[in-house]
DNA sequence: TTTTTTGCAAAACCTTTGCAGTTGG
DNA sequence: CCAACTGCAAAGGTTTTGCAAAAAA
């Protein structure tokens, strides 16, 4: 309902649960990757790549190239997704933690989450409109809060 | 009321009056500039700024930081705008030729530009759920079009 | 003449790839 | 043991920046 042609979301409520779905999919369960998905149960929101290396391990770090392999990875099993806010790197997530959506600010910056309730509405004008299944997950919503609408002309 | 932080877009028929404006905002007309805007009078949709600096000039093409710092300033008076479709380099174009948003397929890739009457109702349902202005010039609708939406689950 | 703009070169930034060595199963 | 995975180094693609020379006003 809000896939793609993406591998459908994978839910892991624990390391250990998405440790077990990385085995299922027969991919292994290398430290780097459990430093990793550590990380990704630590964050609060969406992360950089760079962020969920320097995270990944006290004080030692995994390799850039290997946290960016490992996401993709992941990513194509359904465990996570990355998404796009603004112009700056892609923001990585567990699949089941990412909101369905994202309203971001033009004015201010503000990100806000949306839920598929809020969702629903724009996903079926978008339907009757275009005829699209629309997913907000990858690109935000972009526009004027309502304080920078004001400031606004 | 699509507008945002940016400057209010320039309405330019033609060279022209693209290059009465640059003028009106104290900039100077080169002729890097006046290539780079015969390049986005040609252009069919919104181009990288590789394509544009490669059709600005017949042989000898504009240097590519200069193309990057036009399209910068032009921006910035509102005669330009860019888009982002998808993960590859932006794409610009004349800000009133863009289309006020897009949809864009994310199993086939096929790009629909959306008029601001099918808009409308999407940015209504928008508002009313988040309170927020939208526009979907600067990122696009994504989701499954007709066709692909049945390939799917 | 003064200020803007250009081209070139170099760097910055984010991400991917090749490869030889290591590790998990 | 063998395939998968790692770190490192190098490269790729896109965009930005510094600077001296050229061009616009």
């Amino acid at each position: 309902m809000t896939a793609s042609h993406l591998a459908p979301a994978i839910v892991a409520r624990d390391v250990d649960e998405a440790i077990a779905a990385v085995r299922e999919r027969g991919l292994r369960v290398s430290s780097a990757r459990r430093l990793l998905l550590e990380a990704l149960f630590a964050a609060h929101g969406p992360q950089t790549a760079e962020e969920l290396a320097a995270s990944s391990g006290s004080g030692s770090s995994t390799d850039p190239a290997s946290v960016y392999r490992n996401l993709e990875r992941l990513e194509a099993i359904g465990l996570v997704r990355h998404v796009h806010l603004g112009h700056g790197p892609g923001l990585y997530a567990l699949a089941n933690s990412l909101a369905d959506g994202y309203v971001v600010c033009d004015g201010c910056g503000k990100r806000v989450a949306a839920s598929s309730e809020q969702l629903e509405r724009v996903r079926r004008t978008v339907r009757e409109e275009f005829g699209y299944e629309s997913a907000f997950s990858h690109f935000p919503i972009v526009g004027l809060c309502p304080a920078c609408s004001k400031g606004a002309s």
